[in-house]
DNA sequence: ACCTGAACACCGTTCAAGT
DNA sequence: ACCTGAACACCGTTCAAGT
C-alpha cells in the first residue's frame, strides 16, 4: 500500500514551481513542503534541490510565475489612469486567488515578481507626465499601498484557513468584536464597524486606488 | 561548565514578552525561539506556554508593546494633518528600529497591535471632516499604505541581516542590478535605479503620506 | 498555581551513494 | 548530469511529573 507512483515526465524547474502552485492553493501556505512536494513530484527531497536553490527561491518562483501571468498585458491601449486601475485590480484578483502570492510578495524586495511590478506601474506612472522625482513618489506610492492590501488579504485569508472559518465568517466575527469596544476607547473604530461587515473588498481597494491617483493629478495641477 | 543561572524574578508574561523583544532586536525574527527564550529566562520551554498561548500570540504580544508605547501621543495638538504625518513617521521609525514589528503587524490583522494603529489614523482621519465614506477609504488607504511600507523595509532589513550584509549595502547593490537591465525591457526600473541607490527612505514615505493627503483634500474639495 | 524538561512530530537542508 | 533517501540539526508544542 502506498506504493509510490512512478513518475512519468523527468523533474524539471517548472515542474517543481507548477507542483509548488498547485499545493500551494490547495493547502496553504504551510502546505509546501519538500516532504509534501517530493511525494507529489514522487522523487526525493535531493533531487528538488537539483533544481532549486533553497525554499525561498522556489517561492519567489512560483510568486513570480504568477505575477508574470498577471501583468503580461501591461502596455493596454487606455489612459495611463485606467491601465494602473487594472494593473492594481489584475494584482488583487490574482493575490484573491492566491493569497499565499501576497505574503510571498511582502518578503521577495527587489526580486523577480517585484520588478515586474515596479516596472508596468513605473510604465503607466511615466506617461502621467511628472517630473522625475514625482514619478518616483508617485510609483512607490502605489506599490506600497498594493503590497499593503495584499499583505492584509494574505493574512485574513491565511488566519480564515488556520481557524478552519469561512473568510467573510472571520470579517463578520471582526466587526462584531469592533462594534463591541469601549466607546471611549475606541470611537472611530467602533463607528466604522457595521462598514466592516458589509464592505466589499475590491471596491475599497480600488477607491485607495484613485485616492493616490486623485493625489498625484492635484500634485500635478499645482 | 554552563551551568545555568538561576533566575531571580519569577516568571510573568511581562517578562516573557521583554526578553522577547529583546531577543527580536538582537538577533533578528528567527532569533527568537522557545530554547533561546527559555535560555534567557533560565527556565523550561514548558513554563513560557504557561504564560502564552503560543508562537504567534507571543509575536503579537512583543509587536503590540512597541506599537503601544509609538501610538500613545495619539491625540496632539495639532492639525489632523500634521498629526497624521507625525503617527506616520512615529510608526515608521518604530518600524525602523524594530524590524520585525513590520512584519509582524503584516500577520496581525484585525489584532490589538492594529486595532490601536486604525483607532488613531481614523481619529485624525475623522477630523478631517469628511463624508463616512470617505473616512473609512481615507484611514483604510493610509494604512495599507503604511502597513506595505512596514513590510518592505522589514523585508530588506531581513534580507541584509540573513546575507549579513550592510542594509545601505544591500540597497546600492541592487540599485546596481537595477542599472544594468535591459532597457528595452525595463526602462522604468532603469531610469529609476540611481534615484534607488541615493533616496532617504524616510523622506519618500513622507511623501507618500502627502500623496494621499493630497488626494484626500482633493476629494474633500469638490 | 506554576514550573521542569524529556519526548513528539514535524521542518529545511545536506551528502554519500547510486544511475 | 541527475536522482535517492537516510541523516542532521533544528523547530513549536505537549505532558507526565514535580514543587
Amino acid at each position: 500500500m502506498g506504493k509510490r507512483v512512478r513518475r512519468e515526465e523527468s523533474l524539471s524547474r517548472d515542474r517543481i514551481i507548477a507542483a509548488s502552485i498547485a499545493l500551494l492553493d490547495s493547502r496553504g501556505e504551510d502546505g509546501l513542503t519538500f516532504r509534501a512536494l517530493s511525494e507529489r513530484l514522487a522523487t526525493g527531497a535531493g533531487a528538488i534541490y537539483w533544481h532549486v536553490e533553497n525554499k525561498g527561491d522556489l517561492l519567489t518562483a512560483a510568486c513570480d510565475a504568477v505575477v508574470a501571468r498577471t501583468m503580461a498585458p501591461c502596455a493596454a491601449g487606455a489612459s495611463p489612469e485606467d491601465t494602473i486601475r487594472a494593473l492594481a485590480l489584475g494584482l488583487f484578483d490574482a493575490i484573491d486567488a492566491h493569497p499565499w502570492v501576497g505574503s510571498t510578495l511582502t518578503r521577495a524586495a527587489g526580486q523577480a515578481p517585484m520588478l515586474r511590478i515596479v516596472e508596468c506601474l513605473g510604465q503607466q506612472v511615466r506617461a502621467l507626465g511628472l517630473s522625475d522625482e514625482d514619478q518616483w513618489t508617485a510609483a512607490s506610492a502605489l506599490l506600497h499601498y498594493i503590497l499593503g492590501v495584499a499583505g492584509q488579504n494574505a493574512a485574513n485569508t491565511q488566519f480564515a484557513r488556520a481557524h478552519d472559518i469561512d473568510r467573510s465568517d472571520f470579517l463578520g466575527a471582526m466587526a462584531t468584536v469592533w462594534s463591541q469596544l469601549d466607546p471611549n476607547e475606541y470611537p472611530f473604530t467602533r463607528s466604522v464597524a457595521s462598514r466592516m461587515r458589509e464592505h466589499d473588498d475590491r471596491a475599497d481597494f480600488l477607491a485607495g486606488v484613485d485616492l493616490i491617483l486623485g493625489g498625484i493629478a492635484s500634485r500635478r495641477g499645482r
